[in-house]
DNA sequence: ACCATTTTCGACTATTAGTCGGTTTTTTTT
DNA sequence: AAAAAAAACCGACTAATAGTCGAAAATGGT
């Protein structure tokens, strides 16, 4: 009963690791008993579908992405700071981030979507009890959170995740941001910071900017 | 050199029932081939690859809508008509709604995320045009139209084509739309009508809280 | 009638997801 | 420790399917 579970997470970081570099629809089955050597029925054991392991799959990057949130949420910063931490936390990491952007290859929209959309399911609930927050801190002003909190996911996700997005993508982004949830002008733009930066770190430095 | 013309077309055209009613996935080249009463070197000779049969197909799908959409840029209603005649024009027949939602269920993701994505390539400067004369008539009010259309119909297309929205949904949708481009308050209160038919708009509400 | 071009054919290959019955290994029971 | 049961593993096999290829048939101009 031990041995099975570390198998299927072996199976599972492989796979994770083929999906990634090489595509969903580029990696059989074949590639990853080849791999982990075993054999197919070995594989079945485990694994439904290749359908199901791909599911499994975004289910584990989902759980990792938001697990940093979650503890975020549970600290004491102000709303603003949680926001920015939150956000900064589910942006795909570098490694995460398929040589030569295949995660927007033609063959990899599925996986692509569907972690798209996974993740907005996850963090909505998260980002709408800081929007909460912000609401008795008065920085934000709304109602239907939720509602809004998903847009402004939806919107990220489309614009940013896919390299090409201008400036004037972000200042609009941020503008509509503030305008959904009703906090002063200017008050969100770290956002930029989190976007465009190539800059590794300095996700501190963005809170101690808005305040001018 | 009219023949093969002619033949494309038919393939085409099967093709595109075929993928609507079951999905691009659960389309084999067999299925189109047995359907048209040809031999697979004869499909090969129109065709690529499945792939790019899939790429002829959403062409011709979003050829055909959005050809509507020029012609009512073209006429000369007031900018607000326009918009929710264009809007209209471009949300998918019934005809064209597969059965069972097919369009939305995992395996046909691709097309569907094809489609959405050339849609919005091909509506903004449709709609951006409208959205300027709508500014010379007052009704509008920014700066960076593309990207505020393109952030609308982005939003309009991961809301509204899965079934699964609600009445808040559409309540933001209006404030949001508003506010990106500089409307006046309710003044796109008919977008209502063209997504959602069974509630009665008495939901009025959402925005009653932010009027400072 | 002849040739070139276009169109058509269908058998064949290659890849791949998934199955199945049996074998080995591990754990539990006696 | 032996036997029984359960878990883990094996790999040959099936079925589906995208795509290839060389040859045959239709077409059209001269």
């Amino acid at each position: 009963m031990k041995k099975g579970e570390r198998r299927k997470q072996e199976l599972l970081d492989i796979a994770y690791r083929m999906f990634i570099s090489k595509g969903y629809e580029n990696t059989s089955i074949d590639d990853i008993i080849n791999e982990a050597g075993i054999a197919k029925g070995t594989y079945y054991y485990y694994f439904k579908s290749k359908e199901q392991t791909l599911e499994a799959v975004i289910e584990m990057m989902i759980e990792k992405e938001t697990e940093a949130a979650v503890s975020i949420l549970d600290s004491d910063m102000p709303a603003l700071q949680k926001m920015v931490a939150i956000i900064a936390s589910i942006r795909p990491e570098p490694e995460e981030q398929p040589i030569e952007g295949a995660l927007m290859r033609p063959e990899n929209i599925i996986m692509h979507q569907r972690i798209k959309q996974k993740l907005v399911e996850k963090v909505v609930p998260l980002l709408s009890k800081v929007v909460e927050e912000g609401m008795e801190q008065g920085i934000f002003s709304c109602d239907y959170i939720p509602e809004r909190v998903r847009m402004m996911l939806i919107l990220s996700n489309e614009l940013f995740d896919e390299g090409s997005f201008t400036d004037r993508d972000i200042d609009v982004f941020i503008d509509i941001t503030e305008k959904l949830l009703g906090a002063q002008k200017n008050s969100m733009d770290f956002i930029r910071h989190l976007i465009a930066a190539p800059a590794p770190s300095d996700v501190q430095t963005a809170n101690a900017e808005d305040k001018r």
